[in-house]
DNA sequence: GAAGCGTGGAG
DNA sequence: TCTCCAAGCTT
């Protein structure tokens, strides 16, 4: 049933002027594409870094991140030899940060594997941690030449628009429609540059809202324009609400100025990254006697929440924590109790010493917080 | 197929 | 303030 839908489509590319379409697109990319810098050269590896730093993140945002990690970690090599705790450090505040950890542990399996060299068949490097449709779509075609589409968002809302397709980007099988038609239209002499010009069209050019018609070098072709919808495409439902946890974070400091901070889970939110002890609550009320508890069965301290130092909200994609901190006082000496496994992901560690762990932002601030004393804080 | 997984910017 | 999002992947 889908295949028949695809089919559908891809006859109605027929009456499309694909050579027009190639020409124009390329000619436009190649006097409009940004300098940026994974576009130096076309090393593999490089390529990679960049593409999996962009994943759901804005070319902005990623360019400082990628000039750090690509002067620390210049080749593959250097990447598989580090640390995966310094990798994280170089990733903090990016976000997705399994991004990090996948990339570290597919590196090393580059080297092993492959002596260093990344692969270049769409089997081997598919098979990659963290390297999707997409992202294998982009490594073949941009360091290696080879016709494979790479069908990110904003190729599906480039195409949905010059090809008036109404099918919902939101629903996975959609994007292999777009990978079908572009298997059809991309420009075998050149992947590379027409995958992304057709990324570069919808950064610049195409982009959601108000697409900027009159400057896209390929408005002659396109049948939203013709048709005057462009602004009605694509076609995306909506995602669902995130919900709202109300959390309760503890500083618990030591008399020789150290301050508790304990490790993440290696699976789930935030994974791996350093953070003060917290706990989601129910009821205000309740709320301190809560944290309280959790202390002492987790860490075995016998803390008591006193002054509330600091309150902000943080908004992931799904979810936000709105947050509470408290500075806490202990009883006597910390005790050899709590739960072994978690003792061992405790650390005590003075405020200017935190910057070596990496940290969610949510608690970064908490940690600049103590570091200034939380003056002129957001209380 | 749906849900989980971060963050900061833009309109 | 709020919604949507930006070169997606994993489970």
């Amino acid at each position: 049933m889908v295949k028949k839908q695809h089919d559908r489509h891809l006859e109605s590319i027929g009456d499309f002027a694909i050579d027009a379409f190639q020409n124009d697109l390329l000619y436009w990319f190649e006097r409009e594409q940004r300098i940026l810098p994974w576009r130096k050269n076309r090393d593999a590896y490089r390529v990679w870094v960049s593409e999996i730093m962009l994943q759901q993140t804005r070319v902005d945002t990623v360019i400082p991140y990628y000039e750090r990690f690509m002067e620390r970690f210049p080749t593959a090599g250097d990447l598989a030899e580090a640390e995966l705790e310094e990798v994280y450090k170089y990733w903090e505040g990016l976000g997705y940060y399994s991004r990090a950890r996948n990339l570290h542990a597919a590196v090393q399996e580059v080297q092993e594997k492959y002596g260093g060299d990344v692969p270049n068949t769409p089997e081997d490097v598919h098979a990659l941690k963290g390297v999707g449709p997409y992202t294998a779509g982009a490594i073949l075609s941009i360091a290696y030449g080879l016709p494979e589409p790479a069908v990110d968002g904003n190729v599906m809302r480039v195409l949905s628009r010059i090809l008036l397709i109404e099918d919902d980007i939101a629903k996975p099988s959609t994007r292999k429609l777009f990978e079908a038609i572009i298997r059809v239209i991309i420009a075998e002499h050149n992947p590379s540059f027409f995958n992304q010009a057709l990324m570069e069209l919808g950064a610049l050019i195409c982009i959601p809202r108000s697409p900027r018609c009159e400057s896209c070098p390929v408005a002659v072709h396109c049948r939203a324009r013709a048709a005057g919808i462009q602004k009605e495409l694509p076609i995306k439902s909506k995602a669902k609400k995130g919900r709202i946890e109300q959390r309760a974070v503890a500083l618990i400091g030591r008399p020789d100025g150290t301050w508790l901070i304990h490790r993440r889970p290696d699976t789930g939110l935030l994974a791996d990254l350093w953070e003060f002890p917290h706990i989601e609550y129910a009821n205000e009320v309740h709320m301190r006697e809560e944290l309280s508890v959790y202390l002492y069965k987790i860490f075995g301290i016998r803390a008591i929440p006193r002054e509330r130092v600091m309150e902000h909200s943080h908004i992931f994609s799904h979810l936000q924590w709105n947050m509470q901190t408290y500075i806490c006082t202990y009883e006597g000496e910390v005790p050899d109790a709590g739960v072994e496994e978690e003792k061992q992901r405790m650390k005590w560690v003075r405020p200017e010493e935190m910057d070596v762990y990496p940290f969610p932002v949510s608690h970064k601030k908490i940690a600049d917080g103590l570091r200034e004393g939380f003056q002129g804080s957001l209380l």
